[in-house]
RNA sequence: GGGCGCAUAGCUCAGCUGGUUCAGAGCAUCUGCCUUACAAGCAGAGGGUCCGCGGUUCGAAUCCGUGUGCGCCCACCA
């Protein structure tokens, strides 16, 4: 027999087991007439690194994905990488930054020579990353958001749904990054309560000397693009001034003051300057009073040459700037702290500046109906289901998508203009000569050429191409046969923070391109947090390596790890700890084989009763954890099932029952106990295989010879639950009892677990049942090495159950103490006794409750009786 | 401003249909053990006003109301 490590050593087993499977074939899978069971990756960024939270996620559709294959699905977990457009361009950017070439000299073309070539190099690391982990994808699947197949799903989409009429082009206030200079989507903007300045500015009434009018702000700088000062309609004290002119400080135009409702007269000072380009409340209120737009700032930021002055220098230099020139020109009233609300690019971190544009819109309304009705009647359902109500209230205000971004890594937009054209006129045609056609029959112009035509720069948002994944990475906008089988996906395993950028979005799509939804169940994870509830970030410092987790405590030892700590929804709060409680676990199951496999089997050993009753309950434990891990299975409780797994091969399998087979010193074993426990285990590594791959398939080999083919991630779990065997269980609980007090016992008077205990056991037909029963005695001598027998009670006694047994002790027993014990316990079950009692004797409580309920207090009376009478007895044998 | 959620042991949380075998688990702490699978192990112990108040009920950690504290989402503040 081969020599096994004293410790279990995952490096060499994962590594060599997933190459094992992949060569095997065993995560491929194609369309046949089984059930169909699919998962479609949240797709991480190409470039993207392996953190947290993608463990927490792909170990979850792990899990599922295994377990599915062994129901005898047909299980596929599609892979897939997303171009995260903006995320991905910034990286370009800086590379080639370091390099010293800068994006502005670059053509396009060139720029994303380079953005591939960044792509080819690191992309998809991610995906061998995953393969670290354990994750069975169908890598022969792997689809990448910007892939030929992918990007024509996202030109027919945006075609179709221009022709339909539910995508247009507008001139809107839209959230702008100055940092990557591009548009955002209102949910890549987060807001967060910041600390600033609010200034109380006065601007002088034209036409008087000495008559002013203050406003407070917190952007100084903007005042350059005023074009009004508004008041509330009704605020008296500045009822004088409306329809008279105010001059706007430093550069001296001269601005109406207006009256508008919007206008809080309980913020600042009651008046607020408005300036339409760069707010969009002011924004409305231009519109209302046909103010002037003057845009003051450039595209990336700095100020423009409208605002006279500061021009080029950065807004927020040119806010201090601003406030420096103003107080020393006497304009400055006063000055407060505020805090309010700041949005910022959630790529970029910097702050968003609100712009009036011409950007690519979905008319969300259009398509959102079907998409909240299947989550309000629980067609899709949510796990946690709560997220519904943000879901429906999100769904219900929905606003449209501004979907370009202008960038150059992503899908260019299939729209053309006439090249010396404005851009009025818009052609939509999934390519140019689709376009051209349209050119020509919108102007009825027939000479028009390719040439006469440009596309518009722009790309779409990366969630443009994301929210078409559940049907194109089965490409099912080219062919029917696999989005036929595979579609509506099985579950979306995916964080909560990403419920509108991608979840609703993706049930927005199902239903328009396929009339169906994408998923039958989403499974959002929380957030990985560090212990002291701080999200993990590379700034901090507190996201752990994550591949160095894995080669520290092996694969199998991070999933149990971080799995232990993720409860659906709720965030996770990883702590290595778990990781390192994981990595035990695989050893504690790594010295099971060792112990069994050091067992000689002698052929001439009969197969004794103890034996046998073991093997019937860890048998009847094993159906009794089966069916509870179907529950928590069905509920997505996997954190619970793999907690009630761990305690189950730790107490049950190892602590209790391989003591209890486990032969004598220079003994062997019965060939027959050997077998059953061989099997044992191996149902086991069944049960715990989608949740640790990687040690239970080396288990399933050490066990015994397999043939080609018979690997633990081809086990089936039985299609039908047994049924438990509760009488074994309520034997052995008994036993078990029995031995709990022993060994209690042992350590409280220090006595050498090597001396056998005898008990004595009161003359009760229940007990004299269980310990006759075949076996039952072997077991307690075996796991506690005492004896028992029926008899009168002498020596010092205790509950196990119900019943009071005696132990028959070596030592002196300190009678006083004795007593003094026993009256605590009788004056508890008296009490105990009583409340039952008093309930009992409650009409409304025997009329009212349950008989159920009513039957099991009965039972409790009659037990507490039954303690009470026999602890009086031996309180009286001791007096 | 609109909405959602949480409060149970030192920490993280279970407790799913109200029922004193329901006050639990794991970690941490403490005690004793290198016992021939495993010290990454084994055997034990202590530790609680189930956030406060009120109500429903025969009965409340559990249901309802309310107060307090905390977290989150959405909208939006010059």
């Amino acid at each position: 027999m081969e020599e096994l490590s004293k410790r279990y050593v995952p490096g060499d087993i994962e590594d060599k087991w997933y190459q094992h499977w992949m060569d095997a074939g065993h995560f491929r899978s194609v369309p046949d007439d089984r059930e169909s069971f699919s998962i479609v990756i949240p797709p991480p960024n190409v470039t993207g690194q392996l953190h947290m939270g993608h463990i927490l996620n792909n170990t979850i559709q792990d899990i599922l994905i295994r377990r599915a294959r062994q129901e005898g699905k047909n299980a596929c977990w599609v892979p897939g990488t997303d171009h995260a457009s903006i995320a991905t361009e910034a990286k370009v950017v800086s590379m080639l930054k370091e390099r010293g070439i800068r994006k502005a000299d670059l053509t396009r073309e060139e720029f994303l020579k380079y953005a591939w070539e960044w792509t080819d190099k690191y992309g998809g690391i991610i995906l061998h990353q995953l393969r670290k982990l354990g994750a069975s994808c169908d890598w022969d699947r792997t689809a990448f958001t910007l892939d030929e197949i992918r990007s024509e799903a996202v030109i027919q989409v945006f075609v179709d749904l221009f022709r339909k009429g539910k995508l247009y082009r507008g001139k809107r206030m839209v959230n702008w990054d100055p940092a990557a200079q591009t548009v955002l989507s209102n949910e890549e903007v987060i807001y967060e309560e910041e600390k600033t300045t609010l200034y109380k500015v006065r601007y002088r009434i034209a036409g008087t000397e000495d008559e002013w009018i203050t406003i407070a702000t917190t952007r100084p700088e903007t005042i350059l693009g005023d074009t009004a000062i508004a008041v509330h309609p009704e605020d008296e004290r500045y009822t004088h001034l409306q329809g008279r002119k105010a001059v706007v400080p430093l550069i001296n135009r001269e601005i109406p003051v207006i009256a508008d409702a919007y206008v809080d007269t309980s913020f600042g000072t009651g008046a607020l300057k408005v300036t339409p380009a760069h707010d969009v409340n002011d924004y409305e209120i231009g519109l209302r009073h046909k103010l002037d737009v003057i845009d003051v700032l450039n595209p990336d930021g700095s100020m423009s040459p409208a605002a006279q002055l500061f021009v080029g220098m950065d807004r927020d230099k040119a806010r201090k700037a601003m406030f420096e020139a103003l107080e020393t020109d006497g304009y400055i009233a006063g000055s407060e702290e505020l805090i309010h609300n700041v949005g910022r690019s959630e790529r970029t971190r910097v702050v968003v500046e609100p712009r009036l544009s011409l950007q690519w819109f979905v008319d969300m309304k259009a398509i959102a109906a079907p998409a909240l009705k299947a989550v309000e009647e629980e067609e899709v359902r949510f796990y946690p289901d709560n997220l519904r109500n943000t879901y429906r209230h999100w769904m219900e205000n929905i606003r449209d998508w501004c979907i370009s971004r202008q960038l150059w890594w992503g899908h260019q937009i299939p729209a053309w203009y006439l090249r010396d054209g404005d851009s009025e006129h818009v052609f939509v045609g999934k390519d140019e000569a689709e376009a051209l056609a349209e050119a020509r029959r919108i102007t009825g112009r027939d000479d028009l050429e390719v040439h006469d035509l440009r596309q518009d720069e722009d790309v779409l948002d990366t969630w443009f191409s994301s929210w078409l994944w559940p049907i194109s990475v089965f490409d099912g906008w080219r062919r029917q046969d696999e989005v036929d089988y595979y579609y509506p996906t099985s579950v979306l395993v995916t964080g909560w923070d990403i419920i509108f950028l991608w979840v609703a979005r993706m049930i927005m799509a199902g239903y328009e391109w396929r009339g169906q939804k994408p998923f039958h169940t989403v499974y959002f994870t929380g957030m990985v947090r560090d212990k002291q509830r701080r999200k993990m970030s590379k700034q901090l410092g507190n996201s752990p390596d994550a591949l160095g987790l894995i080669d520290q405590y092996g694969a199998d030892g991070v999933r149990y790890g971080i799995l232990a700590s993720a409860p659906a929804g709720g965030d996770i709060l990883f702590d290595e700890k778990l990781c390192e409680l994981g990595r035990n676990f695989c050893n504690k199951i790594w010295n099971a084989l060792r112990l069994i496999k050091s067992w000689e089997i002698q052929p001439s050993r009969d197969h004794d009763d103890g034996r046998e009753l073991a093997i019937r309950w860890m048998n009847a434990r094993r159906m009794e954890m089966d069916t509870d891990l179907r529950q928590k299975y069905s509920q997505y409780r996997l954190s619970e099932g793999v907690t009630a797994l761990y305690t189950f091969v730790w107490d049950d399998f190892c602590s209790i029952y391989l003591e209890a087979i486990k032969p004598g010193y220079g003994e062997g074993l019965d060939a027959e106990s050997y077998g059953a426990t061989v099997r044992l285990f191996e149902q086991i590594c069944i049960l715990l295989h989608p949740f640790m791959p990687f040690l239970t398939e080396e288990i399933w080999h050490q066990l015994r010879e397999r043939k080609t083919g018979d690997d633990c991630i081809r086990s089936r779990i039985d299609q039908e639950v047994g049924l438990v065997d509760k009488e074994t269980l309520e034997l052995f609980g008994h036993i078990l009892k029995v031995k709990s007090s022993v060994l209690e016992l042992r350590n409280q008077h220090q006595l050498s677990p090597r001396e056998t205990m005898t008990l004595v056991y009161p003359s009760d037909p229940e007990l004299i049942r269980i310990w006759h029963q075949p076996g039952a005695e072997a077991v307690l001598h075996k796991l506690a090495n005492a004896t028992c027998t029926q008899g009168l009670g002498e020596g010092v006694s205790f509950l196990a159950g119900k019943y009071q047994y005696h132990a028959v002790l070596q030592i002196e027993i300190d009678k006083e103490m004795e007593i003094k014990r026993m009256r605590e316990e009788l004056a508890y079950f008296e009490g105990f006794v009583n409340s039952v009692d008093k309930k009992l004797s409650n009409e409304k409580f025997v009329s009212n409750a349950h008989p159920d309920v009513v039957e099991k207090e009965r039972q409790k009376k009659a037990d507490g009786l039954v303690k009470i009478e026999q602890l009086q007895k031996s309180i009286s044998q001791l007096l």
